[in-house]
DNA sequence: CCACTTAATCGTAATATTACAATAAATAAA
DNA sequence: TTTATTTATTGTAATATTACGATTAAGTGG
């Protein structure tokens, strides 16, 4: 045990999952509020700006690219990380279209 | 370690990471689809609906009304869960609020 | 009261996540 | 080449999550 039974499920509640998931911790929040906010790429900084140590940045940085909310351009010694603008776009459609299902009026 | 450090983020942070936290394992997301689709509360049969045990249902379902999305209503001897449709409007404002503040043009 | 049904809780095993020190890899600058 | 600088990776400890069997709790019907 301790493993989701992602089988049983379909395919979109796993996608929604995943990104959910992946939202569901405040340093990743917190990378992409920092990013958005400069409206630019980031580099190192972050390490800085969030109070965590060096490799668990980029150990969230990495899960943030894998569903492919970010993505990051070297750039000498740097690296630069930005939204995907793309698939941000395409991931804010999944979730509102989700959180869009609810009835106006519940029984209970 | 193995803790996340929630004091070195703000509220709004903490918040929206809790709530996407939540709804990241595909049996709530499941969970949910099924209570929606049926438009009214549903008890026990999530249990046979989604293929997991009754103990783990019961787990996901406290979840989902620790943050506020469900709330659950004693009927004889079986429960009733909706979705609290107050709070699921929030929810969704704050995700969506969120979601929509992605520059327009990203720079890499 | 006694069986039955339904859901919550407890205990626990398996696995996943979070965080970081240490190290490696890769480029830049001297 | 040597030395920084920057980021990724590896290894690992602490903690959290997931799932379920066993049990408990609480109501229903006989």
């Amino acid at each position: 045990m301790g493993l989701t039974k992602s089988e049983i499920f379909t395919d979109e509640q796993n996608e929604i999952a995943a990104i959910a998931k992946v939202l569901g911790h405040p340093a990743r929040i917190a990378i992409l509020d920092y990013i958005i906010k400069l409206k630019s790429c980031v580099c190192g900084d972050l390490v800085k700006e969030i109070g965590l140590a060096q490799p668990t940045i980029s150990q969230h940085l990495k899960e943030l690219k894998k569903v492919g909310i970010l993505k990051g351009t070297i750039e000498g010694t740097s690296v630069c990380y930005c939204i995907d603008d793309e698939n941000w776009k395409e991931i804010n459609n999944k979730l509102s279209k989700f959180l869009s299902k609810n009835p106006t009026e519940s029984c209970c």
